[in-house]
RNA sequence: GUCUCCUUCGUCUAGAGGUUAGGACUCCGGAUUUUCAUUCCGGCAACAGGGGUUCAAUUCCCCUAGGAGAUGCCA
C-alpha cells in the first residue's frame, strides 16, 4: 500500500508543541514508509481564522525544515488543499446525505440550544447533546422556517440503536453503542461552511489518505467518523489515535505549564534538532538505551508499533538537557550565528556587527559554549563584557575565611601583574598568570575569585583569564580601581 | 452526569510469563576544574490496589481506584 498521512491544522492560532508533534508522528511515518506527508489547511471557521496563524503555520515547519509532499504552497494531484476553496464538493456531499434520508436541516436557534446545555448540565441528565428536534420535522414545518427567513444547519442522522466500531493499530477495537455517540452533530453549518466532521471524511477519502494519525482526543468523534464512510459508502482509513501531551499536573498541556507555541520555544532558544529529538521521544521510543535521533534517523527509524498508549508528561528540564546537548555539537562559528539575534536584542552588539564585535564574538563562542542549555543563555553569561560589572557589595570580594586587607593585596597585585598577558595567547597568559600568584605567595582560586568578582560582580563566570583579555586592558584596570575603592572603604 | 481511553522510579521510557525490573532527565554525593558549567564515576527512586488464570505473573483476564479526553454552527 502507499502510505498517505496528513496533517491537517486550523490557521486559528499559533502552532502548538502538540500540534507539531502529530505533524512529525505523521511526517515520520510516512517517511519511514516510503509514503507521501500531506499538508491540509481546515481554515472552515471563519470565525476564529487569521493570516498570522497561516503563516506561523508556515514559519513552524520551515524551522523545523519539515516538508510536505503535497500542499497548498506545493500543489499536488488533489489540490485545492485549503477547505474554504472545497466548498462545492462539501455542498455536494451534505445534499447527498439529506437526499439519502441520513441528514437533515436543523432551525434551532444557538440561544436555545445553549439553554438546553446548561440544563442538562445543572439536572446532571444522562444524556447531554442536542434533543433532536428537527429529525423528524415535517415539510410544512421545514417550510415555515425558511419562511421565516432562518439559515438552517446539516445535522448527521446519528443512528438511535446498534454499535459502531472502528479498529485502532494502537487501541484496538473501539466500540460505542450509537446511543452514546454525540446526537446528530452539525455537519453543515449555517454559513455554509462544513464542519471538521465532514469536511475530514470528505477529504481524506478524496485525497486518498490511508492512515490517520492523531491526538487521542479524536477518538470519541471516530465512530461519526465511520458513520459517515459507511453513508457514503467509502471504506475508512486506518486509525491510530496518538497519546495526548500533558503538562506537569497531568492536564492537557497550555500556557500556564510554559511556552507552547512553537514560535515562544524559538524565542526562547531551543534548536530545531532538540525540539524534534525530544518532542518525538514524548510517546514513542527506539529501544531501551537510544535517544538520540536525527531528522534523517527518524526518517528510517520511526515505527508505529513502538508508540506508547499513554498520555505524556512535558518535561522542559528534558527538552532543555537535550538543547544543551545540540548545542555542544555546533561548531563555533554555527553557535556564534545562531546565537547573535539574541545579542543584539539584547543592545550588546549593533545589526550589523562592527569588526570589533565579530572579534569578541569569536573570543566569547569557545568559553560560554559548555554553559548554555538555551541560546538565550548567552546574554546572562557575556552581559559583564558588554556591559562590565554588575552592581556588587564589597564584601563579595573578600575571600572565604579572610580579611578585606586579604583582598585588598590581590587587588594591588592584580594590577600590575595582569598588564602583560593582554599581548599573550590565552595558555600563555593562564600560564603566566598562575606563576605570578605563586611567586606573589597567593592562593590560586583567591587570587582569581578575587579578579573574578572585580570584573565581573559575580562569583560566577566563564574562564576568568580568557574572559579578561576579552574584556581588554582598559576596562580591566577600570573594573580592579573601583574594586580597589569598594574594598578600601572596608578597612 | 454519561461514554471512551489510559495506569512501570518525581518525569520520559525498556520490558511482551521465569530479569538483581534496564536506560535517560531531575535530585543528591564524589572526581576533574580558578568559580560556574562541561565531562566522568556513584547513589536515591517504580510495576496503583484486589481478585483470578498459571508450576510461575510487572507481563494475560476481571473488578476497584485514580487520571485524562469527549459530550460545540472549534478543530
Amino acid at each position: 500500500m502507499d502510505v498517505r498521512v496528513r496533517y491537517a491544522p486550523s490557521p486559528t492560532g499559533l502552532q502548538h508543541i502538540g500540534g507539531v508533534r502529530t505533524a512529525l508522528f505523521n511526517y515520520f511515518f510516512a517517511k519511514s514508509q516510503g509514503g507521501k506527508f500531506i499538508l491540509r489547511v481546515e481554515d472552515t471557521d471563519q470565525e476564529r481564522y487569521s493570516d498570522e496563524s497561516l503563516q506561523d503555520l508556515y514559519d513552524t515547519f520551515k524551522w523545523l525544515d519539515i516538508h510536505w509532499d503535497e500542499g497548498p504552497d506545493v500543489g499536488g494531484e488533489f489540490a485545492p488543499y485549503v477547505q474554504s476553496e472545497r466548498q462545492a464538493i462539501y455542498q455536494e456531499y451534505a445534499q447527498k446525505l439529506i437526499d439519502d434520508g441520513m441528514a437533515y436541516y436543523c432551525y434551532c436557534s444557538s440561544e436555545r440550544l445553549q439553554q438546553l446545555r446548561e440544563q442538562q448540565v445543572a439536572s446532571k441528565s444522562s444524556t447531554q447533546g442536542y434533543d433532536r428536534a428537527c429529525r423528524d420535522l415535517t415539510a410544512e414545518q421545514r417550510a415555515e422556517y425558511e419562511k421565516q427567513g432562518i439559515l438552517p444547519v446539516i445535522r448527521l442522522k446519528v443512528p438511535e440503536k446498534g454499535v459502531t466500531a472502528f479498529d485502532d493499530i494502537l487501541l484496538g477495537t473501539i466500540k460505542r453503542q450509537n446511543s452514546d455517540i454525540s446526537p446528530d452533530p452539525v455537519i453543515m453549518k449555517s454559513d455554509g461552511m462544513p464542519t471538521y466532521h465532514l469536511a475530514n471524511v470528505i477529504d481524506d477519502h478524496f485525497m486518498k489518505i490511508t492512515h490517520i494519525l492523531r491526538a487521542q482526543e479524536w477518538i470519541p468523534s471516530g465512530p461519526l467518523h465511520v458513520i459517515m464512510y459507511k453513508a457514503f459508502g467509502w471504506e475508512p482509513p486506518i486509525y491510530c489515535h496518538l497519546p495526548m501531551v500533558m503538562g506537569k499536573d497531568g492536564q492537557k498541556l497550555s500556557k500556564r505549564h510554559g511556552s507552547t507555541s512553537l514560535r515562544d520555544f524559538i524565542k526562547d532558544g531551543y534548536l530545531p534538532e532538540a525540539i524534534i529529538n525530544y518532542v518525538t521521544m514524548v510517546g514513542w521510543s527506539y529501544d531501551d538505551s537510544r535517544e538520540f535521533f536525527t531528522k534523517e534517523d527518524l526518517e528510517q527509524l520511526f515505527s508505529i508499533e513502538k508508540i506508547n498508549k499513554a498520555p505524556g508528561v512535558f518535561d522542559y528540564k528534558k527538552l532543555q538537557w537535550f538543547n544543551g546537548q545540540y548545542i555542544r555539537q555546533k561548531s563555533d562559528s554555527q553557535l556564534a550565528e545562531l546565537v547573535l539575534p539574541y545579542l543584539q536584542d539584547a543592545g550588546f552588539v549593533s545589526n550589523p556587527t562592527t569588526d570589533k564585535q565579530n572579534q569578541i564574538l569569536f573570543q566569547l563562542i569557545p568559553i560560554v559554549k559548555e554553559r548554555l542549555r538555551l541560546l538565550s543563555d548567552i546574554v546572562a553569561v557575556s552581559e559583564f563584557l558588554f556591559k562590565g560589572p554588575k552592581e556588587y557589595e564589597a564584601e563579595l570580594l573578600i575571600p572565604k575565611k579572610k580579611q578585606a586587607s586579604d583582598a585588598a593585596a590581590i587587588i594591588a597585585s592584580l594590577k600590575s601583574s595582569i598588564l602583560p598577558i593582554f599581548d599573550m595567547s590565552d595558555s600563555d597568559a593562564e600560564a603566566y598568570i598562575v606563576e605570578e600568584i605563586s611567586n606573589q605567595g597567593f592562593k590560586t582560586g583567591d587570587y582569581l575569585m578575587v579578579l573574578r568578582v572585580a570584573l565581573t560582580g559575580s562569583t560566577v563566570s566563564p574562564p576568568i583569564v580568557e574572559s579578561i583579555k576579552i574584556f581588554g586592558k582598559e576596562k580591566s584596570l577600570a573594573a580592579l580601581d573601583v574594586a580597589e575603592n569598594k574594598i578600601l572603604s572596608l578597612i
